[in-house]
DNA sequence: TCTATTATTATACATTTGTATAATTTAAGC
DNA sequence: GCTTAAATTATACAAATGTATAATAATAGA
């Protein structure tokens, strides 16, 4: 069959009425960050994120030029999402004892980032990826994370400078698995990666790891 | 144009000479395994895979029945190496000291994965479908690497039970993380992530990590 | 109010890509 | 040797998908 869905839109042809708040290009954005999030670039195409934000095809070529155009657009709102959240997990920690630390951390990210984990599935798509986008947005991820890291170190430890680098990347694993790795998580326990009591405990194991080791020496 | 390349395969049409000692599936395979490896399964192109392994199209569905065959009989061949890869790395390790341990599992990796990590990067991208192919695949990998886990655990340390399935992930992660984002950290770097010297470099911040903590807490 | 511009849908087009079938060449079995 | 089966290429087909253009409706500005 040639037409798929016969086309029922919400709204008809022609500019909409003066009073109608929504945001289609955002509504597109959105959609396609989910998209992403969920089957990665792979299943991205614009008729699904057309109809998925309930608006035609031609909108996405209006307000994009097309589907590099989305994915550009769709970086730089990850970008910014990301940022928002580091911020809002890492902003202002007092940095008194590791352990409180941790825990005050751990209950952050349940709130801040369990229900925002599309934009970080949507970044560990894109950071597998090959082009140009994919390398700038990951450097600026990559910064945030030294910066993390920088900061940690300067209270409380010695890395070496030749290993400070790896830790950063060493991080940047611990936290793009399990985003990248879910559906073999969820396989596995039986339960969904991003659910508090899942994050309570693979925190749990990753700050025991970062602190004493998982291998007594 | 419609005809790409206006096919000039190396043999004619018809079953080849009995001579021919070459096994078309078997390239078929590898082709595919290298493509997935390069560019994720959205690059995977049966045209192309036929092209690289010097063959038909048809030849394809004739082996394989159609592109899903073709997948299911890569993955089988990935399983199949990566458990050839790791029996190589970790198989008779005595165990002596940790420091020890690490510096022969190390140059191990250097001499077994270096060379093969393609075979990883096919099953990192397999890890972040969500068949139940890649649910079976990734399960063999789980147990694996949890038998691993588990034989240290018996030797020198204390995780809780509860923790140890996480810990598991935790190594996964940390071995995953460097084949999926490669192009990042080789952005990053200014190298190539699985140079011997980068490996090196790599497993000692993993293993101080592992042994010592990156924070000293 | 008239015109130009913007937001929006509808339709058409071309390429890519998986699938299907037909044709050809050689080997194998009787 | 003749027939059947296997390996292989060539060609054709259909669906999916990105791109391009045309049509329509409403706002905005002179």
């Amino acid at each position: 069959m040639s037409d798929d869905l016969k086309s029922s839109h919400a709204r008809s042809a022609g500019r909409p009425k003066a009073d109608d708040q929504s945001d289609r290009a955002s509504d597109l954005i959105e959609s396609a960050i989910e998209m992403v999030a969920e089957g990665g670039f792979e299943t991205l195409n614009m008729r699904q994120v057309a109809l998925r934000a309930g608006v035609s095809l031609g909108l996405v070529r209006h307000y994009f030029g097309g589907k590099a155009g989305l994915i550009s657009a769709s970086n730089a709102a990850v970008e910014r999402k990301v940022a928002a959240i580091f911020a809002a997990v890492f902003g202002d920690s007092r940095l008194e004892s590791a352990d409180q630390q941790v825990e005050e951390m751990t209950e952050r990210l349940i709130a801040e980032v369990s229900p925002k984990i599309i934009y970080f599935k949507y970044l560990g798509q894109l950071a597998m990826r090959n082009d140009k986008e994919a390398a700038d947005s990951f450097a600026v991820y990559f910064s945030t994370v030294q910066a993390f890291v920088a900061r940690l170190d300067k209270t409380q430890s010695a890395l070496e400078s030749r290993d400070r680098t790896w830790a950063v990347f060493q991080f940047i694993f611990l936290q793009l698995g399990p985003v990248l790795l879910e559906p073999q998580i969820a396989n596995i326990l039986g339960r969904g990666a991003f659910e508090p009591e899942m994050i309570r405990a693979r925190v749990k194991s990753m700050s025991r790891m970062l602190t004493s080791g998982l291998l007594s020496a």
